[in-house]
DNA sequence: ATGGTTGCTTAGCAA
């Protein structure tokens, strides 16, 4: 089973790029991030003509988040459902082939000490309580998605430079590291220990063609899941030529 | 040097 997940910068936008994408690698499931369209707007029909049941969760705009699989879909939770008012459209758990799948989108933050920095801690704490009350640790589950956090140094192209900065800040770091406290695996981080791999480049200053980047698109599994997972990979390819996104996807292989 | 690029929506915001 191939899970792939890609913060695809606008579904509408991304279409041609994405089509050739499933053909060429076709992933049995692929979370999806930033679509930025309302679910009535949702590509779904060109989608299912290339093989794909689909699960959207999206709005206006901003955020959105979907699943394309080609096995059915089932059991689909959309948002945190925590009884938190909170419109924005960040995460869509389904089942498929017998393993849950999570695609997520945790806020940005903006900038360190901003309200949507703040916004950003408290989501991810929330995501941890979601863990807690509607997980099941013994169960397979994969959450997929753009986490915004570079979990260590060795996923940052410059350290230094992001010392402290939003994406890389200690606080962000220690809440996502709670987050898999709860019982998940960054399966690229443990299958490739090199520094150097990432999977999103500012669109400006040329930050793709001199590699300065950070990783933070990340499939975590539950340790049984992860212990089927055959390799893990960032397709560079998909950032590269006409019209890309400013992320990479990242596909993992599990063995039946 | 507080820039730069892209997308959505139309001038400004978010990333």
């Amino acid at each position: 089973m191939k899970i792939a997940t890609w913060n695809v910068n606008s579904i509408r936008a991304r279409m041609e790029r994405l089509r050739e994408w499933l053909v060429a690698q076709t992933p049995d499931v692929l979370c999806l991030q930033e679509t930025k369209v309302e679910d009535d707007l949702f590509p779904a029909l060109e989608l299912e003509s290339l093989g794909y049941r689909v699960a959207a969760y999206g709005q206006k705009t901003y955020h959105g988040v979907a699943v394309l699989a080609r096995l059915p879909l089932d059991d689909i939770v959309r948002g945190l459902g925590d009884g938190v008012e909170d419109a924005q459209a960040r995460f869509l758990v389904v089942r498929v082939g017998g393993v849950r799948v999570g695609s997520l989108y945790v806020p940005n933050g903006q900038a360190v000490g901003t309200d949507k920095f703040a916004y950003k801690l408290a989501w991810l704490q929330r995501l941890r309580a979601w863990l807690f009350a509607h997980a099941d640790a013994g169960q397979p589950l994969v959450l997929c998605g753009d986490f915004n956090v570079a979990p260590e140094d060795r996923d940052v192209h410059d350290p230094e430079a992001w010392r402290d900065q939003v994406m890389c800040h200690p606080d962000e770091r220690a809440a996502l590291a709670e987050v898999r406290r709860w019982g998940l695996v960054d399966v690229f981080r443990r299958l490739n220990p090199d520094p150097g791999r990432y999977t999103w480049w500012d669109y400006r200053q040329l930050s793709f063609p001199k590699n300065r980047g950070l990783r933070i698109d990340h499939i975590l599994c539950t340790e049984r899941m992860a212990a089927r997972c055959r390799s893990v990979a960032i397709d560079r390819d998909a950032r590269k030529g006409q019209a890309p996104s400013d992320h990479a996807p990242v596909i993992a292989e599990f063995a039946d």
